[in-house]
DNA sequence: AGCGTAAGCTTACGGTGTATGTGTGTCAAG
DNA sequence: CTTGACACACATACACCGTAAGCTTACGCT
């Protein structure tokens, strides 16, 4: 009796909300978005699916708390670098944390009220832009601006088919090989040259980035 | 007897993919993505859902058919124009057909083959870059970026809960109330920026864009 | 010891995409 | 004119989905 009751307590801990959020965002990171369903979340924690809704109150629930979770591992900016290096450096944590779960940009998109870690995120980098003198006008642009940048860039890495750089050629030479080059043709320039020289996504959007952090510069030095 | 075939005919027009497309854009445009099943989307055809298999392979064959179909109406480069402005109208042309069709971004992340009209635009888009003096990688940055701009901002558009000013700033005020101040000062001075002098969204989107096109003008010179 | 309550389970409903098999209207060849 | 083939709509069925409603169990507190 005793030793039963000992039995539930070590099968069953607990379950809280945290452990249901974790739980489905490992699953979501195994196989996307679309793998998570009540069902499954439960069955990944020893539970039928509508114990879960003791814990969260439905799977809308679920998903918002999972893009908290994730928006939280979004570098905060420090205060003591320079808006720029700021800026630049919560833009390559953002793109990490996108490329770690990628089914979160969709979710983020969804979503209609911000989530606790968002506010503490947009609180921070507006902070470090009106630091670095930006108006306020000037500093909702460059956040949009900014914002729009890693999001879109994001989205384009995700469609990607390709994870590892052979893969990549592979593909492009896939590509390539049934496409209609003369209909195409500066298509299939485009990705010939991508075949010989491969591309780095991680420099290209820096470089982009850079060019994008050297034009809000200039864009608030001209007042 | 040749009456009732006349009903037929006229009840039942013979059903092709392309009405089957039209259709499904019509409900997503109507009720948003989700409310696309292919049970609602025979019974606006007056057909069973299975039905619908012969003229198209399975959803995600329509929402790939949908999807081309949209990127369709992105605006075309004309080849007489500057790069800049070329691109400046293409961008202002993707920006309005998303806002048209909000669905349509997020099936375009989750899209794997790019489609006979995405191949033209792409075309389109290297080609004028190309003859507006841009080298082959430089064309692929300065595609990259713009795109990016484009898609990242539409979902920032998307994710405002307003659609007319008024609701817009009605919005931000109950944000506003309910924002613990003292905690977000940033925040709180840039919801009350927009409160005082409401955000013009496309405004904002030009800007952007601008300041893109120039720093990307800036790099072709610099070589 | 007894009870309230938290948190699990079971069942059920209406929805989803689609595999499979069954008509049936149209049209061409015999 | 008949016949047979074929295109295409239909009906049924399956496995899965989110979740409402009700039932059961077991722990903490008085």
């Amino acid at each position: 009796m005793a030793e039963k009751r000992r039995d539930k307590a070590v099968k069953r801990r607990p379950l809280d909300r945290e452990r249901v959020l974790r739980a489905a965002i490992e699953i979501a990171d195994a196989g996307g978005i679309e793998a998570l369903s009540m069902r499954r979340l439960g069955r990944r924690l020893g539970v039928e699916a509508m114990s879960l809704y003791n814990h969260v109150s439905n799977k809308d629930d679920v998903l918002g708390g999972m893009l908290d979770i994730i928006v939280g591992e979004i570098e905060i900016p420090q205060s003591s670098l320079s808006w720029k290096e700021a800026m630049r450096g919560r833009a390559l944590s953002m793109r990490s944390v996108f490329n770690r779960h990628p089914w979160a940009l969709g979710l983020l998109e969804a979503r209609r009220s911000p989530g606790p870690a968002l506010m503490r995120y947009m609180e921070s980098v507006f902070g470090v832009l009106r630091q670095g003198g930006f108006s306020i006008p000037m500093a909702r642009g460059a956040f949009f601006v900014l914002d729009s940048y890693a999001y879109g860039s994001s989205i384009q890495e995700k469609n990607l088919p390709s994870s590892s750089p052979t893969e990549a050629s592979e593909a492009t030479e896939h590509f390539l090989s049934r496409l209609p080059q003369s209909e195409y043709p500066y298509l299939a320039e485009a990705a010939g040259s991508i075949l010989s020289s491969p591309l780095d996504f991680a420099e290209e959007f820096e470089r982009g980035l850079d060019l994008l952090l050297e034009a809000l510069e200039a864009w608030r030095s001209r007042e």
